[in-house]
DNA sequence: ACTATATACTTGCATAATGCAAATAAATTT
DNA sequence: AAATTTATTTGCATTATGCAAGTATATAGT
């Protein structure tokens, strides 16, 4: 069984650190890193639940309740009540909200960018669909995460 | 410009839950996750100061210095001086520490390994050298996490 | 319909993590 | 030999974290 464990921990690390300095770079002290990931994720998924979030992003839920207070203090993502069922709060991203998620996936793009355009053409594709490829097992995997033996 | 921040924030979001759940399986309350990367790049590194294990994870020194601290109270690292500058600390792992270290790098190991066998030897070989790709560039890429523009 | 149970979220509270400013200590420079 | 730089630590205030308990709404069992 080779060491494969290295690769990913500093490339995750590596992209870690990049996406800290874009938000930075780009939002000052509006929004922090983990921030950042909840403007992401709701950005991504359709009239999400405080739980769907949460979930998505393996944080406490009682953690998660407090930043989206912070969030929404802030006027980036806002509340509503689901229709049919008054305990679930539904998330959105405000106008502001969307700006700054924005603004923080171009700067990531542009940084990521600049990093592959140092590969040949046939090198980049390679690696984007090898990204792909991994997160597709990630998902069909339902053993991951689960402690061995 | 595609958006090839999806990928990596989803893959490294995935390797950061998988990581942190087999922290969790095999040393339980021992080590935090910030902890295993601290212990993972001591173990990596050649006779590393404070500065270097700092710099390396982008943490601030100062949360650095108190984690080291913690460390070694749990018996996990070691705190050496320099041989020809008093300023420096050296760290290394200690037994526990290194016992510790490999157990959250065989059980991470265990669990990527777990995910890439979905794939075909082909897919598996092409992911992983992918993904090698990709760290050498980010490494080559002095421009990385520099404000665009 | 009515009680019991489950679900979604919030709050209390104690602890851990964070980072700036300042302190200490040991080189290095001038 | 004083001034400056480098490496690490500590003071302190802020933020983040998560368990336990609370509140409110929905669903199930009888």
């Amino acid at each position: 069984m080779e060491n494969v464990r290295n690769m990913f921990q500093i490339m995750s690390r590596n992209f870690g650190l990049l996406s800290e300095q874009c938000c930075d770079s780009c939002c000052g002290q509006e929004v922090s890193l983990v921030q950042s990931h909840i403007l992401y994720e709701i950005n991504r998924q359709h009239n999400p639940s405080m739980q769907d979030i949460a979930v998505a992003l393996g944080m406490d839920i009682t953690t998660f309740s407090r930043q989206v207070k912070t969030l929404t203090d802030k006027g980036f993502i806002k509340k509503s009540p689901h229709p049919s069922d008054q305990r679930i709060t539904i998330l959105s991203l405000t106008p502001e909200g969307l700006t700054v998620e924005n603004a923080i996936n171009l700067t990531v793009n542009t940084q990521l960018n600049g990093v592959l355009s140092t590969m040949s053409e046939f090198e980049r594709e390679t690696v984007l669909r090898s990204i792909q490829l991994f997160n597709d097992a990630m998902k069909r995997s339902a053993t991951c995460c689960v402690p061995p033996k």
